[in-house]
DNA sequence: CTCCTGGAAG
DNA sequence: CTTCCAGGAG
């Protein structure tokens, strides 16, 4: 059972907005987003604080500005990923950079189907890449997203509840907005860090409370 | 389903 | 001390 009525989706969908408007954050792979950041980006941010992985992010990116730069590397990318932990993405990566290279299709026609093919990619990451990379609508579902939507709208364990449940895809979708969808998903994500956190979020000074189904049931406050 | 990982936060 | 983090692979 979910609570989602047309009002109470628009309302969603336009606080999100609302909130993303004044509180948005900067990040090197959001200024002058494409492709090849958000897929680099991608790989860093895998369970990892944003804040976290700035540092090797900027280092990454002065060393391989580009996908032609990457593609003609062919050693170990341990490093960039030693202090972050989750050294296996350093595979995943090397894995993927081979992938792409034995690939006729150009990285820059890279569609989703692409993308999933290779390793360390999946669906949320591919969406990401291909939304942030070339402003196409596509929804996002992740741990801070599927916590906010099963904080707001009403959504029971009915269904296992675990991550790969359709239920928040579709939910996701329905929620995207047709032009700033772009704009609501780095709002959604940001909102999840900062306000809709897993512990003690910021329900005070929430623009969501007032509909917000565990605000007002007095849960996770 | 389990495992991966160091580090920040509480 | 424990929980949590822009998930994905086996």
């Amino acid at each position: 059972m979910m609570i989602l009525s047309v009002s109470n989706k628009i309302f969603f969908t336009t606080q999100i907005l609302n909130w993303g408007s004044d509180n948005l954050r900067s990040f090197p792979w959001r200024i002058n987003p494409n492709v090849y950041k958000a897929f680099i980006s991608e790989f860093f941010l895998q369970r990892t604080k944003a804040s976290q992985i700035i540092e090797s992010y900027n280092k990454f990116i002065q060393i391989f500005p580009n996908i032609n730069a990457l593609l003609l590397y062919k050693g170990d990318f341990t490093d960039f990923f030693k202090k972050l932990g989750l050294i296996k993405r350093a595979t995943f990566l090397k894995n993927a950079i081979n992938s792409i290279r034995n690939n006729e299709k150009s990285f820059r026609d890279f569609k989703i189907a692409d993308f999933l093919k290779l390793s360390g990619i999946g669906k949320y990451s591919a969406h990401a890449i291909i939304c942030f990379g070339k402003n196409i609508k596509l929804p996002l579902v992740d741990s801070n997203i599927i916590r906010i939507f099963k904080r707001f709208f009403f959504l029971t364990n009915d269904n296992k509840n675990h991550k790969y449940d359709p239920i928040f895809w579709n939910l996701a979708e329905r929620l995207l907005p047709e032009k700033n969808f772009k704009k609501y998903n780095y709002s959604l994500i940001d909102f999840g860090a900062i306000i809709c956190k897993p512990l003690n979020p910021h329900c005070s000074i929430c623009k969501l409370k007032e509909n917000c189904y565990n605000f007002l049931n007095h849960i996770n406050q």
